[in-house]
This record gives C-alpha cells, structure tokens and sequence, in this order.
DNA sequence: TTGAAAGCGCTAACAC
DNA sequence: GTGTTAGCGCTTTCAA
C-alpha cells in the first residue's frame, strides 16, 4: 500500500488533522510544523489518495471529456494538444469517459457523478445530436466547444467562423473573383450556419450578388468535396473561385477541377478551412483559414475552471479568431 | 447529490450490504430480491460512486496513460481511437495523468497510486527518456507501446517494424533496384533499431551488399527527411530508391529530390513508413509501411486488462503486423 | 439469505 | 495551533 496521510503525521508527530491542513493551505498551521510537514510530504513522497479526497466531497481534480466522434477526430488532437498545459497548470487530470456511447438509456450525468469529475469539455456534437437538457441541469460546469450552448453553467468556445468565411471571401474577392462559390459544410450546423452567414456578408462586403446555385452543401469530407465541385463544375456559368468548409473538402474539389482539365489556381482559385496538416504539401499547397486548436483547448479547460471555481461566473461565450494562410491555390481571376 | 446505494436500498426495503452484493454479482442473493434491486437501480439511474468503491479497495476502473509526446502526437489519435472499443467492452475510463511532466521529481507511480490506476498505457518513450524502474517495482501492470520493456507486471506491444522494413526493401527490389538507401529514424530507438535490420535483412534476402553510405539517420521530421536526402543525393554513386523511417521523412525527401531537378518516382523511388492521412494526397501519392494503431490501441487495452484480472499471466510481446500500400512513388529502377 | 458494522483515506467541524 | 471525531459511499467480514 502506498504511504498515506496518517503515514505523514505520524512520521511528522502531529495528527492526521494537522497534516491535511498543511496539505490545504489552511494558514491556522504553525510555520514549523508546516515546514517538517511538507518536508516529511515530499520526502515520504506522499500524495493524498485522490479517491478519498473526492469521497469526501472535496474536489476531485478531475475534468471529463465526452465526444461523439471519438477519440480518433483529426482536430481532436491539437485540442488535446492545447489543453495539456492548462490541465497541468490547474492541476487537474482528463478523463475520458469511454462507457457512454455503449449505452445510450445510461446517462451521461450519472457517468460523471460517479466519477466525481468537477466539470466537463463537449466536443464533436450538433444540437440534435443528444439532448442536453440533463447535463444542463445537473449544473456540472460545462463547457461545449464549437457548438453554441450557452444556459446555466454551461459556455462554449469556438472559432470565428463567420469572420473566417468573410475573411476567405474577401481575400479571393480582392483578386477580382466576381464568381465565388460556397462549397459548405454541414449547412445546418451551428459552424455551418455561422460560415454561411460569413459567406454572405462577405459577398455584400465585396458588392456581390448571392447566388442560390453557387452554394452546395456536403459534410466537410474529401469525398463530397469532390462530388459538390462536380456539382458547380456543371454550373454554366461556372464559378471562378470557391471558398471550401474544409481543406479536405478542398482537396477532393481540386480533384474534380483537374479531371475537369482545368487547373488550380489558373482556372479555379480554392480555399480551404482548418489548415491541417496536409493542407501545406498537396499540390498546389493550399490558401486556407487556420483555425486555432490549441487556443480552444486552452481555454477550454481554464473556462471550465473557471466555471467550476467561481459560482458566480457567468456561463462563457468564446470566440477564438483564426489566420488566412495564403498559399499557392488561390489565383488573380482572369479578365472577364 | 446524487442517488446513492442507500437511496436504492431504502428503495428496495433491503440493506446497503445487500444492494452491494447485487451490484458485484454475489451468488447468495435471493433471485426476487435481486431482481427488485436491479429494477430500482436501473429506474433510479443508480451508479455506484468510484471513488468510494476505489476507496475500499475494490476496482477503480480506470487506466492511466503515460506519454512523452504530448497528447498531440499524430498516432496517438489512432492508438486512441482503438482503445475505444476495448476501453468501453471492458469498463474502463481512460485517465490522462498531465500533472507528471510538470515536476520531475514527482514520482508517476505516486501520481497512480493516488488515482487507483489499476494499470497504465506508456506511450512515446525511448529506453533513454526515463528510469521506468520505480514503475517495473511498483508492480502496476503496465502496457508499452513501441518500447520492448518487458518485466514483472510490465510487458509491450509493437508493430513488426523488422519485417516492415524488410517488406519495403523486398518491394523496391522487386522493382530491379539495386541502389536502395535507407533514410532511417532515431537509430538508437528500439523501433530504429528494428527497422535497422529489417533493412539490413531486406538487402541480404535481395542479395544486395549494404553499404554504410546509404544508411543516414533521422528523427521522423520532414526537414529532416530533406535534410537527409540532400546528403544522400550528394554521393557519386547516388541510390535510386530510398526507404524512409516515417512518410513526413518522406515527403521531405521528395521536396530534396525535386530541388535537385530530379523527380519521383522516374528517377528516384521513395517509400514512406505510417501511413499517415497525408500520405495518400501528397504527389506523387506515397507508398509506404502502413501500421495498424487502432489495432494497437486496441490490443494495448486488453492485454493490460489482462495483466490486471489475471495475476499470472506472463508479461506479453506482442508483435503487430503492417501492410505495404503501393501507391505512385516507386517505379521500376531504369537500367543500368 | 440478509443485515449490522467496521473501515478504506481523507476533510472539516468542533473542542481544547 | 492542534487534535478528536464524524462521515463521504461503498464493500466485506461476521453474526443472525
């Protein structure tokens, strides 16, 4: 059995009280009896049991995350990525909560109760994916990201996703596309939505006209992303630009281009969304926006923190900015 | 608060200890009492509380998980989403223990022991990186990833990276080349070490000489793999083909190559190592030694979960296989 | 077949 | 400033 508190104090001659209190930072502690305490701590290498700790009501440093896509999501990564540090600043440990998705009539809520984490991160989910309705009321502090769940305590964080468009727009707007096409993603999602709306004032900005037909929707895949391009490729008055709802979806639409036997960005300037990491060395390496993983997780996990310490902070609302990264796709339009 | 075991048993008109006993499969349980207790736990949404059940000593339930890299590294994904399945089918939640790094000298098995870890996952880490000795004694059964450590409760999972290796030189040679370099990784690794002879027994089985200037060595990236491949292209009796430790290695090299006015794979063949995502989209689309993470995500959970439920088995070794994916980057070696 | 009670390691009154 | 003690939610003897 590994060394425990009552180990401490008695190593330390002072009761298990004593030691939990220097372990607390409660200030009612002699100076010396804190020093021997904290000395025989690290020495006896002695760390409270976290089972204990958290059974006894106090916190469990320990934060959930629950995810649709599961682990394997190519975002989710740099995510992790980003939380890392902040989890080690505040001194909590993640915690995936794997048993979920088997179980669908098994609440998530209960999951975390029983695991007594103190607050959760959400990502990967639409509005009518699940019904959050328990989780908001169970008043676990929660923080949702790119999905604009905002009531109780429960925040959210995400790209700016309709300034990211706009911006896209306008960069290829500024090489005198007058043709721009809007090859989505998820159109009805809550990042979907915003990037439409992006789109369209980014149109309005440049004294566009929005056209239904220069608009398809798919589902941010490379596959789709090609078969939509087939989609605006047949358009008889074909678009000489199209801003892309991801770099995957732009990738398979420059396929399309190219079996077309146009080029890109000769004929066709493309942008993508997300910048991973392919997107700097498929051929031509690609304009995209970049959309800032690492800050989301970051704050992810220091707005739950803050939700979980502060009673009084109101739910967030987040909105990381992202980078145009200009690459090789992207083209001066030819004279009209 | 949540339901507890009491709730369920005043619920149910019977004692805690007997609501416990159903809950852990006793045998001594009437068969209508049982039931009764397991209607009411299902209506009642009752789970029971963790980290009181690891208090007492019972199962925690949860597998920590160990990592250099930071939870961003690029297969982790992979490895993580083969953990789901098996992570779920047992009942585990997976704990990401991020307070390590942060301090040195406070010791990992401590860390696990204060989280009742029942066993942990080591990811990322050469035999160099770290003293795993403290972890071996502690007796905390514990699963490698790409690292033979084989002890006490302590065994390792890996792909065949000998063979791998082998494979892709075999291939190459198969295309009549002679010429075969091998832009290695981390030499010293014991994945390196591996793929070392896999390539020095590729060459024998081919009846090619190896030859000490057409080995170079790496570390994975792809500044390095063009870094490397300059070198390579710098000798006289330059190789036409050359197998690469990763596909980012790879990728670098081809960007050398085509700086040097040559291309692939007309004059110079590149096999790449992973399979990562890219690999497929960059030009010319790469072959490469793919190797099945999810498959050791997978494996990594159940052989841990078997290291914990059956104290006798023997610490394993296990070696996945990978597959050799032929996409455009390799071609017959012209004559010579 | 069931229940009473001790105790896992810790924290937080409360008393001294 | 320090110690005593109850109790967090659960499992597990042990007795009934």
């Amino acid at each position: 059995m590994a060394t425990n508190i009552r180990d401490v104090a008695k190593a330390a001659g002072v009761s298990v009280a004593t030691v939990s209190k220097v372990l607390n930072g409660y200030t009612t502690v002699n100076a010396n009896t804190k020093e021997k305490v904290l000395a025989l701590v690290k020495e006896m290498q002695f760390r409270p049991n976290q089972a204990a700790r958290a059974l006894v009501g106090r916190r469990s440093m320990t934060i959930g995350i629950f995810l649709t896509t599961g682990l394997a999501h190519p975002f989710f990564t740099k995510i992790l990525g980003g939380m890392e540090q902040a989890l080690k600043d505040k001194g909590y440990d993640l915690i995936y909560l794997a048993q979920l998705s088997r179980n669908k009539e098994y609440s998530f809520v209960r999951h975390c109760q029983s695991r007594n984490v103190e607050g959760v991160v959400v990502f990967g989910f639409q509005h009518d994916d699940m019904d959050f309705g328990e989780l908001m009321e169970s008043g676990i502090p929660t923080l949702f990201i790119d999905l604009d769940m905002q009531q109780g305590r429960a925040g959210f964080i995400s790209s700016d996703n309709e300034e990211a468009i706009g911006k896209a727009v306008a960069y290829v707007a500024g090489l005198n596309h007058r043709k721009i096409a809007f090859l989505s993603g998820m159109r009805h999602s809550y990042t979907g939505r915003l990037r439409l709306d992006g789109y369209r004032a980014g149109l309005k900005k440049a004294g566009i006209p929005y056209r239904d037909d220069y608009v398809v929707d798919g589902d941010f895949t490379k596959e789709e992303g090609y078969r939509l391009m087939k989609e605006l490729l047949a358009n008889p008055d074909r678009p000489t630009a199209v801003v892309c709802g991801s770099d995957l979806e732009a990738i398979g639409a420059i396929e399309a281009i190219r079996e077309a036997g146009l080029s890109v960005p000769e004929d066709i300037s493309v942008v993508g969304f997300d910048d991973i990491e392919i997107a700097a060395h498929v051929s031509p390496p690609l304009t995209t926006v970049r959309q800032d993983m690492a800050t989301i997780g970051r704050r992810a996990i220091e707005l739950v923190d803050g939700l979980i310490n502060d009673g009084t902070m109101p739910p967030p609302a987040e909105i990381v900015p992202t980078t145009l990264v200009v690459r090789e796709s992207c083209a001066p339009a030819k004279e009209q």
